[in-house]
DNA sequence: TATGATTTAATCGTGTGCGATTTAAATGTT
DNA sequence: AACATTTAAATCGCACACGATTAAATCATA
């Protein structure tokens, strides 16, 4: 057991717990999205539209933080599960709108209990949950990248 | 802008926090890590083995949360890269060892900045730092799945 | 008004993650 | 010994992530 240096171990490490921690949630929410046929940025992007339909393309990726490498091929897939529609924006044909189906608005409510299903399987205080997700936002925005 | 169920509001969800936390900080390892030709998964088996050599692939998916359908391919990089070996035990032809080689021991010394580099990328108090890991490190251990 | 720059989405290639299955080896049980 | 069970790693299929590039539309401005 090497201790060279202190600080490549593992155990001292945010990012790691940051890493694992992040998957471990998203393992959480797999048996529970699995009865709408959702996977995890899937529902984010359900959450985003369910605050407000008929938004670009570009404004989703915004507020998910994701670019149209990803969102594209997995609005199409929720396109197919008839979930949302796209078009195209008729005044600037670059833009596509994504609109939600009866079906996606109807996920709504179905959808409405998982906060709690998830609140219920941890452990942890309602407090600390807060903190630590105020935690999370300063790390996020605090380390905006330098230059350009 | 829909409330009717302001459980749904993604500003309240602590998932998605430490979903988009998690991927901003790997992005902030990607520059650094390249002069590398390393990911961050990598990094990370990496740091496993800096620790302890000759671990089991089990070991090492142990204390990577991975297991071998994520592994087995990213080792094969790796070992791609002479960066490892990999070795069948003559004992038990289940298990199989690896091993770094003498240029994945010595890039231990070439990455021993990396910590301190992304400390300083970050705005954050190393109090709020060591705080965030504590919760974070309790988010993954009380939530054991629940029966087999 | 031509044309170069910018913007938006889509596409491409690579590398994860992970549920599910497979393969082979070892172990346990009768 | 014979056979079912368990274990470890590999394999398979699918869906992200993301850097890089491309294509098309719009904008800016000379």
């Amino acid at each position: 057991m090497s201790d060279k240096f202190p600080e490549l171990n593992l155990d001292n490490q945010l990012c790691f717990s940051l890493y694992a921690a992040s998957r471990h949630v998203t393992r959480l929410y797999q048996p529970i999205l699995k009865k709408y046929e959702l996977t995890y940025p899937q529902y984010i992007v359900l959450l985003i539209l369910w605050q407000q339909d008929g938004l670009l393309v570009k404004e989703i990726g915004k507020r998910a933080q994701l670019k149209s490498n990803t969102l594209t091929p997995l609005l199409k897939r929720l396109e197919q599960g008839n979930l949302l529609k796209r078009e195209r924006d008729t005044e600037d044909e670059r833009q596509c709108y994504v609109y939600l189906t009866e079906k996606g608005k109807s996920l709504e409510t179905q959808c409405a209990c998982i906060p709690s299903q998830m609140l219920k399987q941890t452990d942890m205080s309602l407090e600390k949950i807060v903190e630590l997700k105020q935690l999370l936002d300063q790390l996020i925005q605090l380390q905006e990248p330098h230059g350009k």
